[in-house]
DNA sequence: TTAAGATGTGAATATAAGTTCACATGACCT
DNA sequence: AGGTCATGTGAACTTATATTCACATCTTAA
């Protein structure tokens, strides 16, 4: 019955990603120790060998998201030609994500995650503000070689951006009715080329 | 010390309203019996008069939540002369609404709310759907009158325009630097009217 | 005015969850 | 091989919170 003893990296790195796991499936409100312990295959107590708590871990969880999720913004950076493609790119990879119910970015930062402690609170604020920064540097990029308006801050379009997946996300996790993850990002991305295309 | 006994249907209208207001404020995890009665000024066994249970105050909320967001369109849609201004209109109440620290729609609907039992997602989705609905509705006239472009379904577009909202809503919760609301909705409406309008 | 029913209160109960601790066990180094 | 230290385990402890219940008090109608 006993798990495999790992080094505490490795178990902290565990525990961090089944925590996002947990929180995006089931919300802040089911992540509890107990189901964090079974679905990493230790025993409750144990957690704490590698983490001072649960804030702890939550924090841990943070980082790990805010890795993954800058990651994204320069992978599509990197494999895309242009600003503008690399805008595309980057829509059509969270629109995967979110497609293969790893909506981890989307509902973790609108949910509860963020109403908790001054210092959580502003650790979402950080995270997300650097999310629209990196956007926005695409942005900026694209004004720069006339393929995006210039007469528009780039930090507008990048929150427009922003707000292109996170409804999607949100349908998504409705049952039943497919909804055509990739057809509504076609769409939506038409619309918004449209928005900020100079004159 | 004893509170004023009032009717049920006053209670439970007060009730759902706090219930709304803590969601907003404090997330799910913050919103509990006690906080609720205390914030009615009743104890909290008192609560028990005029609801089953927690579940039915969370239900009761969301109720009252939908009919707000609902009759917001409604507003917009009766005060403004057509299609296009009736968008605008009801993204500078939004915008009116989250500045006020108000940030109740936004801020639930995508919050842990939706992430409970089957019933309370599928309720969460409901309401949300009926929203999109509602905007795609006003879209579709516009694409009647031909004010708004009609190659792209009006579904699309009433998800880009929720869109809008979220992002700002976020932001909106951060301390210490202003985010001047007003300012970034004329910019993002901008961007969103040069989208839609037909080609 | 008074009986009855609705509403409010405080104490008690039950349960869930975070945390601690003493002990067990496996890994690693000499 | 043996010792040491990190990791894992199960039980106990504590706290928070939802809920119930007996009793108090107010309202309403006959």
């Amino acid at each position: 019955m006993a798990a495999d003893k790992l080094s505490t990296q490795v178990r902290q790195e565990q525990i961090a990603g089944a925590a996002l796991d947990l929180i995006a499936s089931r919300g802040l409100q089911g992540f509890n120790i107990d189901r964090l312990a079974k679905s990493v295959g230790l025993v409750p107590s144990a957690i704490y060998r590698h983490f001072d708590g649960k804030e702890q871990v939550l924090r841990a969880a943070l980082s790990m998201f805010r890795d993954r999720l800058y990651s994204l913004v320069e992978e599509a950076r990197d494999e895309a030609d242009g600003p503008l493609e690399a805008l595309e790119l980057l829509l059509v990879k969270h629109a995967r994500l979110i497609a293969g119910h790893k909506a981890v970015p989307h509902i973790l930062m609108c949910s509860d995650v963020a109403a908790g402690d001054e210092s959580r609170r502003a650790k979402v604020q950080r995270i997300f503000g650097g999310y629209i920064d990196r956007v926005g540097a695409i942005v900026r990029e694209g004004q720069r070689s006339g393929v995006i308006r210039g007469d528009v801050d780039a930090r507008t379009i990048a929150l427009m951006f922003a707000g292109m997946i996170q409804p999607a996300a949100l349908l998504s996790r409705a049952k039943g009715r497919g909804f055509d993850m990739n057809a509504h990002v076609r769409r939506v991305w038409r619309l918004f080329e449209r928005g900020v295309r100079p004159e």
